[in-house]
This record gives C-alpha cells, sequence and structure tokens, in this order.
RNA sequence: GGGAGAGUGGCGGAACCGGCAGACGCAACGGACUUAAAAUCCGUUGAUCUUACAUGAUCGUGGGGGUUCAAGUCCCCCCUCUCCCA
C-alpha cells in the first residue's frame, strides 16, 4: 500500500506491523534450551484505568533494552500483568456502584490494548491479572505454606490503622514524620488489633547481604537503613518487687553512667511497679501518650516528657539505686521496650535528664577529660576511653563494649544481643478486594488451615463492600460459616483479606506459568530454564516496600524448595519521575497530566517511545515539555526520507566519504552499543541523530553504493529497539526479510571506529593557541617540530624557551613557558 | 542531626581514565522555498569586551580554597534542591 515516495505516516505502519508481529507469534517467548536466557521484568501496573506517561516511561526503555538483548541473541522473556487486587476498585465501586471485579477487568482490558500501543515485545500469552481466582489460589497456598513452617502467625498488637482506607497497614505503608497513610495521605491511628504477621524478621540478617546483586546503592542503603541493625548487648535490671526488666543497649560500655530507666508508657511491667502515690500521674501520662499515637502527631514537640513510676531498680554492675520512669520517647516495638539512661552519653536522654533534674554522670571521656557539667551529652565512641566504670575504666570505648558485654554473659545478668528495626510485615486487610486468608477457626480446634485441596477460598462476588474498619467479608453470612475441615463442626472462616504486596512479591514466577494447574504455583521446568530475573526495572518508591517483601518471598521459597537461588533479581535499575510542564507532579487537580493516547494518536507510538528515552537521563525523569517531541517526530521523519526518498541527481562516490561514512558508522555502533548496555538511552538516541545528520549530507553522492545500503542496513537495526515499527517498514523497503526484529545486532570493527587523521590542540601554559591536523599514528617529535614551525606559537612564544612540553597523543601538546 | 543523589547556556541534557566545556535536541534569530502561512531545507546562537572585517581577548560547569603543565572531573570547606531515616 504504501509506496517508496509516501511521506512517514505512523498511524498506517504502526498497526499494521503489530498485527503481524502478533499473528506471527514474534514475541512468544519459548525455552530454547541451546539459547543463553534473559528474564527482563518491569513492575507489573496497577489497573487504574488509563495507562499513564509514567508507565511508558518505565517500560519503553525496558522494552528497548529487552530488544537489545534479543538482537545480541539472547531468548529473552519480557512478560506484563496486572496487579488487580486492592482499595481504588473498591472505593470506585463504593463511589459508583460498580462491581470491584468489573470496574477491574474492564480497566485491564482497557489498559491492555493501550499497553499494546506502545509496541513492546511482551509475550501476552503469559500474562497474569492477580485477582483470578487461578492466580491467588498460589497466593493462598503460599500462606499455607508460610503457616506450616511458622512464618505466618496471628498476634494482638497494636497497629497502625488508615481510617480513610479503613484498614490495617504494614509498618512500610505508614509514611513520613506525621506517619501518613503511603495510599491516600491520611494520617495513622494506632489500634489494638489480633492480626496476621509474616515473620520476615526471620531473614532480617539475611536481607542485608546485597552481595549476590547488583541494585542501585540508593536502594541498597534505604534497606540497609529500613532493616536498621544494631549490636549490642541485653541487661537485666532487678526491681524492687523482685521482677527484673531487660534492656537493650547498644553501648554496654556505659552501664556504669546510667542514672535512671525509662520504660514505653504501654509497658506491661507499668502497671505493676507505680507505687500509690504515682498512679494517678501514670495513669494520665499512659492515657494521654496513647492519644498523642492516636491523634495525628503535631509537628513533633522536640521537648521529651515523662513521668516517674515511683519504683526503683537496681543497676546490676553497680548496685545503683535508679529510678524507673515512663516516657513517649520510648517506643514498646523498639527493643524490649525499656532503656537505661545514660544521660552523659546519649543526647535524648539528656535532654530528659536536663528537663527532669535527674544526674548526669560521665563514664566516657575523651584523652583531654570532659569540663563538667556538661553542655551537651558526649556521644563519640572513637577516642572516648571508660572512667568511673569500676573494673573497666580505663579502656576504649570500642574495647569496653565487647569486655562489658562478655563479662554480663559471665555473670549471668545480660547477653549479646542483635536489635533490628526491622518488624514483621503485617499481612492482614479489613477490605473485600483482596486475597482471603485461608484460615478457618473452629471453636473446638481451633485455628485451622484450609487444606490445599480446597484452594481457592473464592472472594464470593455479591458481598456489600461498605468500609466499616472490619472485612466486608464479616457480614458476607454464607462465607463466613463453613464447617471445620478437622472435625466437621461449625467453623468460621478468617474474613480479612491478605495486603496486595502478596500477589506482587511472587509474580514473577507466576509469568512462567499463569495460572498453573500442577502441584505447585509454577512449572519448575519454566523455572529452571527462565529464572532468576536478569534485569528489574521500576520506580524506587518501592524500595522498602515490594523490593524487600519480594526478597524476602524468594528466601523462604528457596527454603521451602521451590527455587535454588537467595535473590529474585539479579539486577536493578530505577527510572525517574516525568513531572508535568510546570515541573509539579502530574495530578488530575493540576491539570498537568500528559495522556500517552492523545500523543500516540498525535505522532505515532514510536515518537513517544524516541522522545522518552531522548529526553531526560532516565535516572532522574524531569518535566514534560510538549515542544520536545517535536523533535523526536522530526528525526524520525528524516530518516524515513533519507532511507526511502531517492536523490534527484546524483553525485559522483568519492574514497573519502565513503571511508567517512563508515568509519561513522562503526563509530554510532560502538556508541549505540555501548549505551544500551549502560542504560544511557539519551545518548544512544543521540548517536543515532548523529548518524542520520551525516547520512542526509553525504546521501547525494552516495546514494545507491554498496557503503550506503550498508549503512543504510545497519542504521536500521541500530533503531529497531527504540522505534520497532518503523525499523520494521525500513526494513521492508530496504528489501529485507521480515523481521528486522530478527536480525542480530551489527558489530562493530574497531579498526575502523578509530580517525585516520586527528586535530590536536597546541596550548601555550594551557591556553589554546592553535590546531594541527596530524596522522593518528604521529610520533611526538614530528608534532613538536610542526607546532613550534607555526607562526601563531612563534609570536606567541615571542622568544622565551619552552621549559616543558606536554604531549598527549591525539589530544594535544602543552608548551609550558 | 545521619545517609543517598543532584547543581553545566534561555531549556532538556553531553563530556571515556584529569586533556578542545556545551555533543544531540528544544527554543530563539537570520535566510531559502511560498501569493502567504505551516511544513521543510540552509545558517547563527555560553557571556562580556574588542575589530573596518569571516579578527582578537577575557570570563565561564552552585560558592570559596587547594593539587596539577592542565580540573565540570581529584582533595578540603561552604551553599541550595530532592529523596530516605531520626
Amino acid at each position: 500500500m504504501t509506496t517508496k515516495y509516501d511521506r512517514y505516516q505512523p498511524h498506517k505502519i504502526e498497526p499494521c506491523w503489530r498485527q503481524r508481529w502478533e499473528e506471527t507469534g514474534l514475541y512468544r517467548s519459548v525455552i530454547k534450551p541451546d539459547k543463553p536466557k534473559y528474564y527482563a521484568l518491569t513492575m507489573l501496573p496497577y489497573p487504574s484505568g488509563d495507562l499513564h506517561i509514567g508507565h511508558w516511561y518505565a517500560m519503553v526503555p525496558s522494552d528497548a533494552q529487552a530488544r537489545f538483548m534479543r538482537m545480541k541473541g539472547y531468548n529473552v522473556l519480557f512478560p506484563i500483568g496486572f496487579d488487580a487486587f486492592g482499595l481504588p476498585a473498591e472505593n470506585a465501586a463504593i463511589k459508583r456502584n460498580i462491581h470491584p471485579q468489573n470496574w477491574t477487568m474492564n480497566n485491564v482490558q482497557r489498559m491492555r490494548e493501550q499497553l499494546k500501543s506502545m509496541g513492546a515485545i511482551f509475550d501476552w500469552q503469559r500474562e497474569i491479572v492477580t485477582c483470578l481466582p487461578g492466580y491467588y489460589k498460589w497466593s493462598q497456598w503460599l500462606f499455607l505454606k508460610f503457616y506450616e513452617r511458622g512464618l505466618a502467625y496471628k498476634k494482638l498488637s497494636p497497629v497502625d490503622f488508615c481510617p480513610t482506607c479503613n484498614t490495617t497497614l504494614a509498618r512500610e505503608q505508614v509514611w513520613g514524620e506525621d506517619r501518613h497513610c503511603e495510599r491516600c495521605e491520611t494520617p495513622v491511628v494506632k489500634k489494638e488489633l489480633n492480626q496476621w504477621f509474616f515473620k520476615i524478621t526471620d531473614y532480617a540478617e539475611e536481607l542485608l547481604d546485597f552481595s549476590q546483586i547488583d541494585w542501585p546503592e540508593r536502594v541498597v542503603s534505604m534497606q540497609r537503613n529500613w532493616i536498621g541493625k544494631s549490636e549490642g548487648a541485653e541487661v537485666n535490671f532487678p526491681l524492687a518487687n523482685g521482677e527484673e526488666v531487660t534492656v537493650f543497649t547498644t553501648r554496654p560500655d556505659t552501664l556504669w553512667g546510667v542514672t535512671f530507666m525509662v520504660l514505653a508508657p504501654e509497658h506491661p511491667l507499668v502497671d505493676k511497679i507505680t507505687t500509690e502515690d504515682c498512679k494517678e500521674q501514670v495513669k494520665a501520662y499512659q492515657f494521654q501518650a496513647s492519644r498523642q499515637s492516636e491523634i495525628e502527631r503535631l509537628a513533633v514537640d522536640k521537648e521529651k516528657t515523662g513521668v516517674f513510676t515511683g519504683s526503683y531498680a537496681t543497676n546490676p554492675v553497680n548496685g545503683e539505686k535508679i529510678p524507673v520512669w515512663i516516657a513517649d520517647y520510648v517506643m514498646m516495638g523498639y527493643g524490649t521496650g525499656a532503656i537505661m539512661a545514660v544521660p552523659a552519653h546519649d543526647e535524648r536522654d539528656f535532654s530528659f535528664a536536663r528537663k527532669y533534674n535527674l544526674p548526669i554522670k560521665v563514664v566516657i571521656a575523651p584523652p583531654e577529660g570532659l569540663a563538667e557539667p556538661l553542655s551537651e551529652a558526649y556521644t563519640a565512641v572513637e577516642e572516648g576511653r571508660m572512667v568511673n566504670s569500676g573494673p573497666f575504666s580505663g579502656l576504649p570505648s570500642a574495647e569496653g563494649k565487647a569486655k562489658v558485654t562478655s563479662y554480663l554473659t559471665e555473670q549471668g545478668i545480660g547477653r549479646k544481643a542483635v536489635n533490628y528495626r526491622l518488624r514483621d510485615w503485617l499481612i492482614s486487610r479489613q477490605r473485600y478486594w483482596g486475597t482471603p486468608i485461608p484460615i478457618i477457626y473452629c471453636e473446638k480446634c481451633g485455628t485451622v488451615p484450609v487444606p490445599e485441596e480446597d484452594l481457592p477460598v473464592l472472594l464470593p462476588d455479591d458481598a456489600e463492600f461498605k468500609p466499616t474498619g472490619e472485612s466486608p467479608l464479616k457480614h458476607h453470612a454464607a462465607f463466613l460459616h463453613t464447617v471445620c475441615p478437622r472435625c466437621g463442626g461449625p467453623a468460621q472462616r478468617e474474613t480479612d483479606t491478605m495486603d496486595t504486596f502478596i500477589c506482587s512479591s511472587w509474580y514473577q514466577y507466576a509469568y512462567l506459568s499463569p495460572y498453573y494447574q500442577g502441584p505447585t504455583p509454577f512449572d519448575p521446568q519454566e523455572a529452571a530454564y527462565w529464572l532468576p530475573v536478569d534485569l528489574y526495572t521500576g520506580g524506587v518508591e518501592h524500595a522498602c516496600m515490594h523490593l524487600i517483601y519480594t526478597r524476602f518471598f524468594t528466601k523462604a521459597l528457596r527454603d521451602l524448595g521451590l527455587v535454588n537461588f537467595d535473590e529474585p533479581m539479579l539486577t536493578l535499575r530505577n527510572q525517574g519521575i516525568i513531572l508535568g510542564e510546570d515541573s509539579e507532579k502530574m495530578s488530575k487537580s493540576r491539570g498537568n497530566v500528559i495522556a500517552p493516547d492523545e500523543l500516540v494518536n498525535a505522532y505515532g507510538s514510536d515518537t513517544v517511545r524516541v522522545y522518552l528515552m531522548f529526553g531526560w537521563r532516565w535516572e532522574l525523569g524531569g518535566p514534560w515539555d510538549s515542544r520536545g517531541i517535536e523533535g523526536s517526530y522530526r528525526f524520525l521523519n528524516r530518516v524515513w526520507e533519507i532511507l526511502l526518498f531517492p536523490v534527484e541527481k546524483a553525485g559522483t562516490p568519492t574514497k573519502e566519504l565513503t571511508e567517512t561514512l563508515q568509519r561513522k558508522l562503526h563509530q554510532t555502533i560502538k556508541r549505540a552499543t555501548q549505551d544500551l548496555n549502560a542504560f544511557a538511552f539519551n545518548t544512544y538516541i543521540a548517536t543515532l541523530m548523529e548518524f542520520s545528520n551525516l547520512l542526509a549530507k553525504v546521501k547525494p553522492e552516495l546514494w545507491a553504493t554498496d557503503c550506503w545500503r550498508e549503512a543504510a542496513k545497519t542504521f536500521t537495526l541500530l533503531l529497531a529497539p527504540a522505534a520497532p515499527h518503523l525499523a520494521e517498514e525500513l526494513w521492508a523497503q530496504l528489501g529485507e526479510d521480515y523481521s528486522v526484529h530478527d536480525q542480530t545486532w551489527p558489530q562493530w570493527n574497531e579498526e575502523l571506529v578509530h580517525e585516520q587523521e586527528v586535530e590536536i590542540v597546541i596550548q601555550i601554559n594551557g591556553k589554546i593557541k592553535d590546531r594541527l591536523v596530524i596522522p593518528v599514528d604521529a610520533d611526538e617529535e614530528m608534532v613538536k617540530e610542526k607546532a613550534f614551525t607555526l607562526t601563531t606559537i612563534q609570536t606567541a612564544l615571542g622568544g622565551k624557551a619552552p621549559r616543558k612540553v606536554i604531549y598527549v597523543p591525539g589530544r594535544l601538546l602543552n608548551i609550558v613557558v
């Protein structure tokens, strides 16, 4: 239909090629034992209803990278799916009275089409939608396996609850200083609830080992930070009433400096030890503290507060009697919920002690000593030595830590301990649109897991999903009431559903064999070939959520014998965020949202792809520029015309031009290859642009020569990852066989890359005075000789003798006088 | 307060290992084509000064110091922005 003289019309060629690719199964990924595999994965989208430019920005370069690997000879798997459970579906249902299932599946259908317009190499036969029973059956199965191994447990504990989403949240989903909900930004409240947890803390130590993965330093440090390992000791402090309080400290070397002790207001011992005359103030403080976490935590009043319980503890190392306080700066969730306070060497203890006139006792001092009274806590560890610390006085802090710890162990009053900030993953959600937790409660048998053969526990489609703070399933009689699989008696189902992060913790395995019917969640043969994921791309905002969860899942799956490696994704790369043209975050309310569909309509998919790769440093992102995309469109138009429109009057090909073109071609292959390897998509496109500029320049002379044809073909191959539709059309019009995407990535010849002649700069004292064109292999003496005969250099030197001459081959000659 | 990242023309961004700062593109300006406009093509475009001229000079990668024949790049100090943790 298109003839050589037609203009570039993306709307004509793009859908045709996409159809052809589909018909010929070009992007079907099947096991090819003789070929090296490459599993490229991009984070699966939530089916919100419309594909966002952010999705394109994340996926297009990932697709180009996958295509590049494919052309380099790898058998590439690049699957896609939908993370389909979650709150927006339920909220839409409540607001507009559409069933979450319908809302979700309609969106999936729409987004599937939008994704297809991207022209990516997604293998659609491996698509997964996580809200389908064939998928969530396996989430439930994994839950049961975790339960069997003690990795899933239920516990009554204070948890974060979002009053807007009407559900509990995992610690990772609570963000910022004001502790707001990651989804809706509502400050969370504390509730005491019986909830399911995954024991991610069992893997805390292993999760700190990043030695097997190539992940951005940023993500690694965020995870390290999040897991928050601290080493120290636990120490038992006897109380007057015969009980003991255990504290965790990272500074056992300061034990002789303890002047008081602080319990978290919720600490179970508080009620037991509070004396009659302090009861009132302690109760009042506890109430206030609980309210404080229940109400929005206002701009954090830096002032520490607390009250005395009336009781005393004994410092086990020196027998000193120390008062026991409660204060809200001690958290029940960290360590043991109790601290020994050493005001001389801890900032928070210091300000607390000052406020309540508690003694401050120096036990660590630098060589030059400390001026007392202290004006601030002395917290340095490096050069401090223990003082006033009985037998340990004189030891450097670092050494003291170890010595004191072993002393505590010998005396039976403490032990070496490691504390992690990481807490177990709270996975229960009081919402309808999620995976039901496959647990049954029987009056006689207690907590009974649903037998494997009864999976999936289906989510009923006729529940009343009004958010009440309780799971809607609780009010669905047919779901709730069941029989105990053990004794056959009446029983009730667990009505909470799972955090949707569970769906995405193992989805990379589900792609191998979607909705697998076998005895395990995925086909072991597929797994043996494709796993683990070689390259994962997505946003950095998942650093402490999804990306920790999926590592945890993989380690747990390994221990279940389902996979045989330690890390799910070997390489991770994060893209940045595309902002609105006003440099603000895109949002409907700001009206600065860029719709990819409109761009595809206006310019075609390839232009959008090229612009998204060219416009920004991928890992940084930045504001959208609606004029900038014109440049990418012009580029593709120019490419079209250069390669397909014949010249009107042909010039004479010269050897020199031919060599120039050939050299540039090989330089371009080299740069494009290196840039794609390095995820430098912007310079990859720039290289192609530069080459097309040269093609345009030499076209009149070289058109239809062998060298030209070679250049045109190779250029088309280099363009294929970025603009797959256009490349396919050019390939066909150049008379080559379908498909360009099955071709081998071009190789450069290092000898042809090098220039024959180079221009070097002649400097005097570092200032450029002249330039010289010399053969690339010219020897130093010759260059010097030539340089000194230049009149510019002669006059600039003015007869002065050079003190030193520096020659950098191929670059410059610097004459120092 | 601690950690991570960033700061280069009017804008997005290039610059391998310390060696011509500003590739590539956007915008702008001038020209060609056109009855005209759009599109396209060709040229100019870091700043300041200088020249009769396509000349020449000085400054210039957030700021200040340093190392070096030579610094966007290495070292020290400081400032600003973004993210994470407290």
